[in-house]
DNA sequence: CTCAATACTTACCATAAGGTAACTACTTGC
DNA sequence: GCAAGTAGTTACCTTATGGTAAGTATTGAG
């Protein structure tokens, strides 16, 4: 985005601003299906992510007020993510995206299948 | 997104590679609530964006098979952009999107003036 | 002969974003 | 007194991204 550009002039812009982005999609998706999860649980589902990246990313959730942050003090610290009900909002917007992606698949697979199928 | 992370192991990270990012969904809702677009009108809807960024997202949406991009080579060339079949399936999910969007403005400006009432 | 119009493309530059690696805090266990 | 374990933070560097400005093509109008 560019800097001039104010996202809150437009509720869609803001949103968007709010969830999209890599990896935060895949953080609230993650979120959505599961009551809770820690910081390590995290960034064991994500792989490729880097600490420094998830931390930011949650950060800015939690900024946003799309994500709880629950921190308890033991030795060593655990910290649980969930999400909030603004956050839990968005589930079926996700979910929605997911059926998307899931029908692409199939439909990108059989094509592909075809396509070697044809090539024989 | 890193380099070494490969989008197509996930539908769902494969899906938002393809519409997510500065600018992209907002492109993607524009061309769902019209049958076409051309360039110039675009560019215009969206005032922040440059020609540069606005060519290159309708080139990696056209990639992808989001969208269609109609040439008229007339002089000065006209060029329409329309949702294929499968950038259409995106719009009830942009639209759900939407709806959340504009609730949760609702629900930040009542709380705005609320915190305004309340501060007198 | 030059401008205007549209839809770009190209070159160059500045900023932002992300990666890696090392470091922090604190207590339990060895 | 040193390592382990969690959830980070910090510094440093590289890459990616986007902005700006100029150039391209073509032809009808002035």
């Amino acid at each position: 985005m560019s800097p001039k550009h104010n996202p809150n002039q437009c509720p869609m812009e803001s949103i968007l601003g709010q969830i999209m982005g890599p990896w935060t999609p895949y953080i609230l998706w993650l979120l959505s299906n599961e009551e809770s999860l820690r910081f390590g649980q995290i960034a064991a589902l994500i792989p490729d992510i880097s600490a420094k990246v998830l931390t930011d990313r949650l950060r800015k959730l939690e900024g946003s007020g799309l994500v709880h942050r629950d921190y308890h003090p033991t030795v060593p610290p655990t910290v649980y993510y969930s999400l909030t009900a603004r956050g839990a909002e968005i589930h079926c917007v996700l979910q929605g995206l997911n059926k998307v992606a899931l029908r692409w698949d199939e439909e990108d697979k059989s094509d592909k299948g075809n396509a070697e199928i044809a090539a024989e």
